[in-house]
DNA sequence: ATGCCTCAGCTCCTGAGA
């Protein structure tokens, strides 16, 4: 199974991209199952439903106007959908929530007694529940959307809790907005308390990680100054100035069946390429 | 420096992103 998170900065601009960068993952032998887009920026009337389709993909979506917005592409349906966090108010399109049937550790053990659990239980227990997420940016230490960052972290790691404890195979991915440490950021001492680089942000990383949670990519040697995100000014791809703030966290359950993960940098080379490149995790 | 880019929108400038 291959999931992938990419924040494409318009779906209307990318979508070519998006397509293709889809069809190049099949040719290469291993189609991505399900793909989480970040900042649709679009209306849910204008999401290119027949165009994702025709590629073989379905999806869910949830979109609002100029700003925001999330799908979920899946070669199979997607069930018991939540959209944004449950409980949490907020006239922001940010989350979008589905579960997938897969075949995952199936010569690995996970006993589930057919005798005494309904098939319903059982399709439960092995289908991946997978969030896909656009964390709010935050702007600047002190301000108004830095506060309603924090309350949007403290928000999902409850529901994400709550989630864990009824989907153990849990997949949490998207754009985070949030740095782990230095080796994720170009310039740790000049960005050092700037936004995506606060202590009070990257508190709120760890408590999801504490929640029985993995970062993806770290579980794999990586090269050197591994970023999922760059400037789009001043070089910043080229001279690889960027950060690393798009994220695949695991649960318990996957993460002995996590067999890679990677940044995919070859989007970012596209003439007008999103500022955010692919974030690929395979489990088998 | 508050801009260097890019995108959306009540579009020839502004707000926001990160």
């Amino acid at each position: 199974m291959k999931l992938a998170t990419w924040n494409v900065n318009s779906l209307s601009v990318r979508l070519p991209q998006v397509l293709d960068w889809l069809a190049a993952q099949q040719a290469s032998g291993a189609p991505v199952d399900v793909l989480a887009l970040q900042e649709l920026k679009m209306t849910d009337d204008k999401f290119p439903i027949a165009a994702v389709e025709a590629a073989g993909y379905q999806a869910q979506w949830f979109g609002q106007k100029t700003y925001n917005g999330v799908a979920l592409l899946s070669r199979t349906v997607g069930s018991d959908v939540v959209k944004n966090i449950p409980g949490f108010d907020d006239d922001m399109a940010r989350v979008l929530c589905a579960s997938y049937p897969s075949a995952l550790g199936t010569d690995n053990g996970d006993e589930i007694d057919s005798g005494t659990h309904s098939a319903a239980q059982r399709e439960a227990a092995q289908a991946v529940r997978v969030i896909g997420a656009y964390f709010p940016n935050g702007q600047e230490p002190g301000s108004d959307k830095f506060e309603y960052k924090m309350e949007w972290l403290t928000a999902l790691r409850r529901w994400v809790k709550d989630e864990l404890s009824r989907h153990p195979r849990l997949v949490l991915m998207g754009d985070y907005n949030i740095t782990f440490d230095d080796l994720d950021v170009w310039d740790p001492v000049g960005l050092r308390d700037t936004i995506h680089c606060t202590e009070e942000e990257r508190y709120h990383l760890r408590a999801l990680i504490a929640l029985g949670l993995h970062d993806s990519l770290r579980l794999f040697a990586q090269p050197p100054k591994s970023y999922s995100w760059w400037d789009y000014r001043d070089f910043g791809f080229r001279r690889n100035r960027g950060m690393r703030i798009d994220h695949i966290l695991v649960s318990n359950a996957l993460k002995p069946l996590v067999t890679g993960c990677h940044i995919d940098k070859t989007p970012r080379q596209n003439a007008r390429p999103s500022d955010h490149a692919p974030v690929v995790v395979t489990l088998a």
